[in-house]
DNA sequence: TTTTCTCCGGATAGCGTTATCTGATAGCAT
DNA sequence: ATGCTATCAGATAACGCTATCCGGAGAAAA
């Protein structure tokens, strides 16, 4: 016989005891049932099912985490919620963590390390069942408590190779080096490389940029710019203008972010010099805008909302011990060459 | 005397019984005072707090929301994450939230109220100690569950007097009114409003147009144009190109967000329209890249960023039971008159 | 001085769940 | 038939904190 001693008052929450007490069932068993823990008789757990749904009992998150010290919260560590590029990828983790019962709690570190231990340790105060972080640099300290917290962690925007480690990304790089290589093939000479914000990503496409010249044998160091401020429409324009008046022989400039691109495209419009006649434009991301452009801008689609969803499932998977195909994804890029870039003149067939 | 019974076997965590253990104080007069909930005799508290921070204690937040029934949550409902304009609203709720010891979880919405509803059911299991929403309009139930709740709540982005109800934003109408009536001193007279996405603040945009125009005798139906396509530069962009064509005579088009406008100019750019001189394009929010765009584009700044701050601090009086001095607050807007409005020739003093 | 009231520290009892242990039953081999 | 193991429902005990009640001490009133 199963005794059901209803613990306290009642406050008008249905509670396991109340299910337990409707299916005639203990309240352990409904629990395992209703979370699939252990094998339970079909018929005990169809009963308890049954009376869950009949009283509208929901779960308490608090009590819960209390009892298994696992919350269903999920923490996600992100440089950034200015630069579109994060705020896609979030929308891609939240579209895909929501409905599979957890909460994404977010943290904003502004690229900062220091910010990111703080917020980090913030969140591991909450138990997170799972940690979603943005590329691979960061404090020793920080690496420690992911390493020592034993949560289940993906890494985004990156592609390691790091035993037991996962990630989610694709090759910066390699995306920066296709991008120079298509301003080669459209007949520029004279590339210059600007960039601002200077996090690790950025620097990892100045090295694309350098790998393709290099080959080429026409990387040449002062047409490299870097502006440590944050990215942004302004910011480009700046360069631009810069760029342009010092090295009026450059005949292309490859921004490592649209919005600079955007800004580029806009100063060379007040300035009265032709895109892509005078100076060739490319941008990276193809962030909203992008193709309306005048002239519509030639730039490296990335997946971001993808990358989101991806580790986001990998991450459910990790969270439900269930084994991971592959510990590490790449999703690739796109190049999308647009007016920006157009050759100036009839190329010699390839 | 104090007996601590220490409860359990020790995990590793520091708990209120371990520095109530060490400092000679009952756990629950350490959990006081370390809340400040109740009067505490100086000594005591101090060595309450000298033994908790010597540990380096932490209180789980699990074990605080069952007990207290709270957690340490708010929810944040807002439509969209790829409007601007929201993600500053975050960005503001954010830094005031994270200091006090709060985590914002954030839900989106999508303008659909049956999502809404869905996201606030699920966040309200969670016990938040505060919500914020966004606007006024959603669902009887979602009003329903609010309400019933009794969890301190502020409305973002609205002015409302409604009894009883917290609110912080500026008037939508006033904002486009204002707009309006610049276009008319700059000496326009055939002024189209573009509105997209068609959310309840983009309609109380165009009844502030209309307001202005209709003072003045002005107002045409047929040069409002609505389209429910969610915000973009491409909608603007294509915007602009049906109301150049179809009403050549319009001098002047108001749209009801910079990213609709930026996409304005450029198709006015496309088609060799010069702006501002056969048509004024003005826009809304101050979006980054307005004041960047060719022409520099006249737009409303509006303080996003500060309703997020001063609603986050509203909420945590709320939250504290800390009387609060305004129910509503309206931070008003600031209209920015830039290039894409300038006049077209001298107008008479005024 | 006596009585009443206020203040505040402490013991007790949950908050709603899950981990762990216990024991009963059934299946299987010896 | 007897033991041995595997399986699984259920009782019990946490999880770490706060709400609530209790009672003693001191202040204020009589």
């Amino acid at each position: 016989m199963v005794t059901i001693k209803r613990q306290g008052r009642s406050s008008g929450r249905v509670t396991l005891d109340d299910v337990a007490l409707a299916s005639g069932v203990s309240r352990i068993t409904v629990s395992r049932a209703l979370r699939g823990d252990r094998k339970v008789a079909p018929e005990l757990a169809e009963r308890a099912m049954q009376a869950a749904k009949r009283l509208g009992y929901v779960p308490d998150p608090a009590a819960r985490a209390l009892a298994s010290s696992k919350s269903s919260h999920v923490a996600i560590l992100i440089p950034l919620l200015s630069n579109q590029l994060f705020v896609d990828l979030l929308e891609g983790v939240q579209r895909t963590l929501v409905p599979a019962g957890y909460q994404a709690l977010m943290g904003v570190t502004h690229y900062d390390a220091a910010e990111e231990e703080q917020l980090l340790k913030g969140q591991l105060l909450h138990r997170p069942a799972g940690l979603l972080v943005t590329g691979l640099e960061r404090t020793d300290a920080t690496r420690q408590l992911i390493a020592a917290s034993g949560i289940p962690c993906v890494h985004l925007m990156e592609t390691a190779v790091q035993e037991g480690m996962y990630s989610v990304g694709f090759s910066q790089r390699e995306a920066a080096r296709a991008m120079t290589q298509h301003l080669l093939d459209t007949g520029r000479r004279r590339i210059a490389f600007a960039a601002a914000q200077l996090d690790p990503r950025t620097l990892q496409r100045a090295q694309g940029y350098r790998d393709c010249l290099q080959a080429a044998g026409l990387y040449e160091p002062a047409l490299e710019w870097q502006n440590p401020a944050p990215s942004s429409m302004k910011v480009g324009g700046a360069m631009f203008e810069q760029i342009a008046s010092v090295r009026p022989r450059v005949d292309a400039i490859f921004f490592c972010n649209d919005d600079l691109a955007q800004g580029g495209l806009l100063a060379a419009l007040r300035m009265g010099i032709k895109v892509p006649r005078q100076i060739a434009v490319a941008g990276f991301n193809d962030l909203p805008g992008s193709a309306e452009f005048v002239p519509s801008l030639t730039t490296v689609k990335t997946p971001r909302w993808e990358i989101g969803v991806r580790a986001a499932q990998i991450l459910l998977q990790l969270m439900r011990g269930e084994p991971v195909a592959q510990a590490s994804i790449d999703l690739g890029f796109e190049l999308l060459a647009r007016q920006s870039t157009e050759p100036t003149h009839k190329l010699p067939g390839r």
